[in-house]
RNA sequence: GACCCUGUAGCUCAGUAGGAUAGAGCACCUGCCUCCUAAGCAGGGGGUCGACGGUUCGAAUCCGCCCAGGGUCGCCA
């Protein structure tokens, strides 16, 4: 089908404009709020307005131009909207023949222009992924299949943050474990999730203590008991507190500090007794200066000269990563590259950066520390012009005041040469909201570097993040659902219907792994990136409708009318392979509804990268996969006896199998012949 | 204070290039398995689309102002 029926007829009514009254209007249409007011509607009311002319006028004479379209049935004009009836016959036989004559409906070249790198997950490899980045990946693997679906080369990619400061603790705890052979009690990443709460929180209780000891200048505090607080402890430090000469804001803040560590560190302790107690013993035994050498392992692996220091690094953050990337592969999400920020920090490329922008005045001193003067770089060339900000934009700091270079700077590095990995021309970094400013500030040190035209290929795909009903998040206190632990739950949902069938154990397996993932996929694809998620477990492990599972269930219900037709001997092959010479005949509504629906497909790919939203795919996996339960309880096709509606059926089936066949790999979530 | 996002049924969300009577799912109530798998279908109740103005034939949708929630705005990433 080279062109959608609706698109034709707002030709017409363009001609017909333009031939009249020599206006160049646009043309709207819509979809009628029921089906008695037509498959398609054109309000006249803007038209006739432009042209100076009544409504009815110009629907009485549109109406006989339209009508005489083979694919029209009639045209009605009411109340001012020119409503469509197509030629169900004629539409359907169009629709269908096209649909399954085309190897994967949906495919188109409309992106084949681009090339394009999308960047997402990009979480932190010092513990387990959470619902929260999660969200990120799947956002990301959306979209990457969409682009691919319509032609575009795309390069997924994951920035590994291999710097963050509160990674040298779990670097110094896995090696202090390891060192004394304490094997991991769970998977590799949760296991790390762990090591990363303990160390920080015994880093932060000797931090505080250090920090209490230094503003009281009370002894005590630190004497022994390094990295614990126990109630006596707590009970003696509160009394130096409130005797102390100290500001009252210090006080408060100081006592809260320790409030709020007290209650983690028990809180930890409670959770993982043994991991905590063993990490605490060794730290105590082994370390003299858990602050110093944190310090130092930051230092050391920031510069990369320390081979001990880097291969302890890269040994845990590769395991976290591994980790990371097992979860994914479970929703079917890969990575094709994986960029380590430290790689970026050994290149020396930030020196160059900053000294470059150091030269050109783009930069801000305070003491050693640097900031990025955006609101200059954005005025004086032309970025808020371009971008139509009218607002100041506030600077960034990019060095800090030990003149330590921050996260920012080897973002930039990174973007410097990310697009020519790819020779990409488009770069979407699908990442939190709570980056927008840094995600401008890169966008904008480009600029100040006279690279403006890497910066105007990059876009921030930003999305707002989760919050769960009635838990709360908190990576150090081990507060986090997991993608992992929303798999298993679902994974027990689905067997408590497994129970019920007589399926092998294998079979039982395979059915649960694919729907389990597909639950906790759509669950989270199918919200609007812009809306911060309410996060209810149990909606994401439910089996109901507006679920991947009822997906997935429509799509075995069809495929089985197909396996039962041939043992029927229907001879599905032969109506296949011969399209051309079955007779179209729609008699029920669902039958109709369902084809218009499938007509729809390449114009809802098209709008959703138009748009950006990958989350109206879901939608209309859901709206396709009703009407065809609709269709299967009222439209028998086997027993049909009257040859060509059951032809007909028979295409509208297989039509709806190749729909959900391209959606499904979009979502990227499996099939199954039966569940 | 500035900027970004959000506010639609009891809950979770669709619907916003302006269009006719605002839709799903969950939850609640009522039916349907001698009939292609009931992870389904049919039906019912439930709404001043945050508030107020404006633009116009027409506003959940566009504009303005306000209210509420979340996020960001200089040493974390």
């Amino acid at each position: 089908m080279n062109e959608k029926p609706v698109d034709k007829i707002a030709g017409i009514i363009y001609q017909h404009i333009i031939e009249n009254y020599e206006k160049d209007i646009s043309i709207i249409w819509n979809k009628p709020p029921s089906a008695n007011l037509g498959d398609v509607s054109f309000p006249l009311f803007s038209i006739a307005k432009n042209v100076g002319e009544e409504v009815g006028v110009i629907g009485q004479s549109l109406k006989p131009k339209i009508e005489n379209q083979e694919i029209i049935e009639r045209v009605e004009l009411k109340g001012g909207f020119l409503n469509i009836f197509f030629n169900r016959t004629i539409f359907s036989d169009k629709v269908l023949k096209n649909a399954l004559k085309t190897e994967k409906y949906g495919k188109s070249s409309e992106e084949s222009t681009r090339r394009i790198i999308i960047e997402h997950t990009s979480s932190n490899p010092n513990g387990p992924l959470h619902i929260g980045n999660f969200r990120g990946s799947v956002i990301g693997d959306l979209l990457s299949r969409l682009y691919k679906m319509s032609g575009a080369a795309v390069n997924v990619r994951y920035y590994v943050n291999d710097l963050g400061r509160q990674i040298a603790p779990v670097v110094i705890g896995y090696k202090l474990l390891k060192d004394n052979n304490i094997e991991p009690d769970s998977k590799i990443d949760l296991w790390i999730g762990k090591i990363y709460a303990t160390m920080n929180t015994l880093l932060d209780i000797q931090e505080l203590k250090k920090e209490i000891k230094s503003k009281t200048g009370n002894c005590f505090v630190s004497e022994n008991l390094k990295y614990e607080i126990n109630q006596n402890n707590k009970e003696e430090i509160e009394k130096i507190l409130s005797s102390a000469e100290l500001d009252e804001k210090t006080r408060e803040y100081l006592l809260k500090s320790l409030k709020k560590l007290f209650s983690v560190q028990n809180s930890l302790s409670s959770k993982i007794p043994k991991l905590f107690g063993l990490l605490r013993d060794l730290t105590e035994k082994k370390v003299e200066d858990l602050s110093s050498l944190t310090q130092e392992y930051i230092e050391q692996y920031l510069k990369g000269n320390n081979k001990q220091i880097v291969d302890e690094y890269r040994e845990l953050t590769e395991k976290a990563l591994r980790g990371h990337i097992e979860t994914l592969s479970r929703f079917n999400i890969f990575h094709d590259d994986f960029d380590r920020e430290s790689d970026i920090a050994w290149s020396g490329e930030v020196k160059q950066i900053l000294q470059k922008l150091e030269t050109k005045q783009w930069l801000r001193h305070d003491g050693k520390a640097r900031l990025l003067k955006n609101n200059e770089i954005a005025t004086s060339l032309r970025f808020k012009e371009k971008y139509n900000i009218k607002h100041e934009i506030p600077d960034l700091i990019l060095v800090n005041s030990e003149g330590i270079p921050l996260y920012p700077c080897r973002d930039i590095a990174y973007h410097l040469h990310k697009l020519e990995k790819f020779n990409a021309n488009l770069c979407i970094n699908v990442i939190g909201k709570q980056q927008q400013s840094l995600q401008l500030g890169v966008r904008l040190a480009l600029y100040a570097l006279n690279r403006s035209d890497i910066a105007d290929k990059i876009i921030h795909f930003d999305y707002e993040y989760v919050t769960l009903v009635g838990r709360k998040m908190a990576g150090r206190e081990l507060e986090y659902v997991t993608p992992d632990e929303l798999y298993s739950l679902a994974r027990e949902e689905v067997y408590k219907f497994l129970n019920e069938r007589d399926y092998s154990e294998e079979e039982k397996a395979k059915i649960a792994n694919i729907v389990s993932a597909a639950s906790v996929k759509i669950s989270i694809a199918k919200i609007d990136p812009n809306k911060a998620v309410m996060f209810d477990v149990k909606k994401a492990t439910d089996l109901n409708e507006n679920s991947g599972p009822f997906l997935l269930y429509s799509f075995t219900r069809a495929k089985n009318i197909i396996s039962k037709a041939k043992k029927a001997n229907i001879p599905i092959e032969e109506i296949i392979n011969n399209l051309e010479s079955v007779e179209i005949s729609i008699i029920e509504d669902e039958e109709w509804n369902l084809i218009k629906l499938i007509e729809e497909l390449p114009m809802i790919y098209k709008r959703a990268i138009n748009t950006k939203r990958p989350d109206t795919i879901v939608n209309f996996s859901f709206e396709i996969c009703k009407a065809f339960n609709k269709f299967y309880d009222n439209c028998p096709v086997i027993s049909e006896k009257n040859k060509k509606i059951r032809e007909t059926r028979i295409l509208i089936v297989q039509a709806t199998i190749k729909t959900l066949e391209s959606l499904f790999e979009v979502l990227g979530i499996e099939s199954l012949e039966k569940m």
